[in-house]
DNA sequence: TGGTACATGTAACATGTTACATGATTAG
DNA sequence: CTAATCATGTAACATGTTACATGTACCA
């Protein structure tokens, strides 16, 4: 029975496969590729590198400039890997606090809920907007895979602005003034 | 400085603004009115309960049958939860471990990821199916709050499943047998 | 009258978040 | 030479998950 990862663990040693790498890269690598969809934190990978490491799925190497520590993939890790990506992935889980304020509504000033609103449709516009860059630069030399999670984050922020642009006044209008 | 509240704490009481409710029942309301978009355990409910009642938020009647025990919303509550509702949503977290299998998916044989994504497919279209029929039934008296989130969450299975339909042959199909 | 679903909870643990501490290096 | 940023980490805490324990009421 080997080491049972976790989804934050696995993903840290699938960029591992790429080469060895210090947390700090493995963090923005993390924030690029995944972050549409997983969230991480520097302790969060400072800790599970501490982990696996005592688990023998990766030797940290020579500190170099900076006391930047390379992390390298062993063999065991590698099989743990390969373990974990052929596991059933679990449930997807959104957490959107904007819908509970929506959904509790009533209790709130139009005003205030309008605000709300506002701020949220434009980070999810500056987004796609960000994607579909992504996809005009490097779109051509991406591989499938990386395409297939990039194209799901477009379609999440289109299908989400379509949602806020199609909001009932009664729901998203800030209360007539004059 | 009134104590401050989690999503989770606040929305119970946002349920309790209905009436006195039980545990139980809170979860239960929970997990149809809010679901979609934020998961709650029975650990979780009775654990916020608890320190709900001890900061004076709630009270705790006498029990009924089965040791029901409803909880009734006080003045302190209320407005805890008037300072929560106003207060700025916070992030939207997405975790979606089928795209981490997706992102990593050199690394996987196609039939298996082939395999995940059928099912969870399926997953989806059959909560899309849902939605849809509660729009059909009760659409008609629903109050404008509840059909936003409940539209949010038809738009959003909508656009999954279009990316699933979407996906290309190198991600989506099992290797060819003869 | 025996099984099933109801109802509340506790304990242990896993994961995630926030705030902070520390020192190294680089840019101006 | 000094401020900003890089890079690693620890500590404390909040939240979420899983497994289990306990007893109650209802229904066949």
């Amino acid at each position: 029975m080997t080491y049972r990862l976790n989804a934050t663990a696995g993903s840290l040693l699938g960029f591992l496969h790429r080469g060895p790498s210090s947390g700090w890269d493995l963090l923005a690598t993390a924030r690029v590729q995944i972050g549409q969809f997983w969230s991480i934190t520097p302790s969060q990978v400072y800790r599970e590198l501490a982990a696996m490491q005592a688990e023998g799925l990766i030797v940290a190497g020579e500190s170099g400039p900076r006391d930047r520590r390379p992390y390298t993939l062993t063999d065991t890790g590698r099989q743990a890997f390969t373990e974990w990506i052929r596991s059933e992935p679990g449930p997807e889980v959104i957490r959107y606090p904007l819908l509970l304020t929506v959904a509790f509504g009533v209790h709130l000033e139009p005003d205030v809920l309008a605000g709300f609103l506002d701020r949220h449709r434009t980070e999810h516009a500056e987004r796609l907007e960000r994607y579909r860059e992504v996809v005009a630069v490097a779109g051509g030399e991406m591989d499938p895979y990386a395409r297939a999670t990039l194209d799901f984050g477009i379609r999440y922020e289109t299908a989400v602005l379509a949602w806020f642009d199609a909001l009932p006044r009664e729901v998203s209008a800030r209360a007539p003034r004059d």
